[in-house]
DNA sequence: TGAAATGTTGGGGCG
DNA sequence: ACGCCCCAACATTTC
């Protein structure tokens, strides 16, 4: 009998474009899927925990209606699995690497204790395009802009996706916890059951999405994805940083669309371009979710967490288009990507607040929560980061709000419970959703703006100008 | 993947 | 016919 490997399953819950079970399924080797709740997610966010945790009860129907399972455990992960290795003969362990800096501590740890133990244990590609090492610029170093390194990667050869491996399974399955006592979405202070709707969960949910994004929607994605009341998106964010989908299916969906003659293709893929920018970025500078990019903002006086920072997370700031899209966000647990620019940039410039309390709040709220995505694009916005907008280049949301919500569609949709363009309406959601305490029915007034949006914007410029010298 | 201020140009109304 | 003013439209610069 061959030893059965362990699947030490983390942001990868697909069967499908996943090199580690086509690898095993070639060697004829059985394999042993395991999650483990580590000290990595259960600092995740509550949202995306949440998520997560729909995620691997989708993934464990689906291995299971394959015959095989998902295993659960808790702990420290090296004892985890040397734990399953002994009671299961496993001699090999093998995952998709991340490259946020605390996976990268933990895995390098791992590997090296099970090396110890005369262990096989492998890292592979997968979740992202290009490995962050494989993109270097003409001076050895790594893209700190973007257009160059889209130029770079722009025509390379990416694998092409792979069916479903045939899954064996071990002779004996090892134990697993039980998902319910987990818990994964206490954390969850929204009703779970608000966002619920609005998830799309799971490998063949996301494939479908995928499918009917290029059938349907890219086509117009070019010239309609900036609109936040036209669902021009593809949404797949969502299922991609579970790695219910792969990042190479997006890839080559695009590319094929391409051959296809549809346009806007290409904005599609550089999008995808956009989310390894960021995963390379943090991979070289580990400090991206909590230090400047740029050293020269390190003493930038941004204001802590403070009662105007708690007003815009509230979604009760008074400007019009950004408290909607604070809504959206706490409702559906996503938001329009224009409208993560636009809030961003209110609370760094017009609020003076520290990009980082924008960070932690998305990292709490938003089941497409992704470690590296939301560091850039916070750094981005708040003008410290690579590739960053000059600081001065400050959105004027009414102005914004204008141009891309004229009709005042989306402002409708999520601030006077209006109507989407399938004429849903997610008023009793907001019932559920938002407590009481924070005034945001319907029915209630508006709130008197916080700021001037004109005298916010001289403000936070004076500031810049001060800092600067 | 800004916005606002400032500068330039050119057409039309009008004395 | 001509110069002047106004001002929209566009371009450039500045923050």
């Amino acid at each position: 009998m061959t030893r059965p490997i362990l699947w030490w399953v983390r942001r990868d819950m697909r069967l499908r474009d996943n090199d580690i079970l086509t690898r095993a399924a070639e060697t004829g080797h059985p394999v042993i899927p395991v999650f483990i709740r580590d000290g990595i997610v259960d600092v995740t966010g509550a949202a995306p925990k949440w998520r997560w945790g729909l995620g691997l009860q989708a993934f464990e129907q689906t291995l299971r209606a394959r015959g095989s399972r998902l295993i659960l455990r808790s702990g420290e992960p090296l004892s985890v699995l040397r734990n399953l290795i002994a009671t299961t003969g496993a001699d090999a362990v093998h995952w998709h690497r991340l490259y946020d800096p605390d996976s990268i501590t933990r895995d390098v740890a791992v590997k090296a204790g099970l090396k110890d133990d005369g262990c096989i244990a492998e890292s592979h590609a997968g979740h992202i395009l290009f490995e962050p090492w494989t993109v270097p610029t003409k001076t050895g170093g790594f893209y700190k802009v973007y257009t160059p390194m889209w130029r770079t990667v722009q025509y390379r050869d990416v694998p092409v996706p792979c069916s479903v491996p045939g899954l064996r399974s071990p002779e004996v399955w090892p134990e697993s916890e039980l998902f319910d006592d987990w818990a994964l979405g206490a954390a969850m202070r929204r009703g779970a059951g608000v966002v619920e709707p609005y998830t799309c969960v799971g490998e063949d949910a996301a494939l479908d999405r995928l499918d009917r994004f290029l059938e349907e929607n890219i086509g117009r994605y070019q010239n309609k994805r900036d609109y936040p009341g036209v669902g021009a998106g593809s949404r797949l964010s969502e299922n991609l940083t579970y790695g219910e989908i792969s990042s190479r299916r997006l890839w080559h969906g695009g590319k094929r669309a391409a051959e296809q003659g549809l346009p806007g293709t290409e904005t599609f893929i550089k999008q995808i371009v956009w989310r390894e920018f960021a995963y390379h970025l943090m991979y070289h500078q580990p400090g991206l979710a909590s230090e400047p990019f740029r050293q020269e903002w390190a003493n930038f006086p941004w204001r802590s967490d403070n009662a105007d920072a708690d007003a815009w997370r509230r979604g009760m700031t008074g400007c019009d288009i950004v408290d909607a899209a604070m809504r959206e966000l706490y409702v559906t647990g996503t938001m329009h990507n224009r409208c993560r620019m636009l809030v961003g940039s209110y609370l760094t410039k017009h609020l003076l607040s520290h990009w980082r309390i924008g960070l932690n709040w998305f990292a709490d709220t938003l089941i497409d929560w992704d470690p590296a995505a939301n560091a850039m694009g916070w750094q981005w916005i708040a003008g410290c980061g690579p590739d960053a907008s000059p600081y001065f280049r400050i959105f004027n949301p009414d102005t914004q709000a204008e141009k891309f919500d004229g009709e005042a569609i989306y402002r409708d949709l999520y601030l006077r419970c209006g109507e989407d363009d399938l004429g849903r309406t997610p008023a009793t959601d907001f019932y559920e959703a938002i407590p009481r305490s924070w005034n945001m029915s319907a029915q209630d007034a508006r709130p008197t703006p916080l700021v001037d949006l004109k005298e916010g914007r001289a403000r936070a410029l004076a500031v810049y100008s001060t800092a600067r010298n």
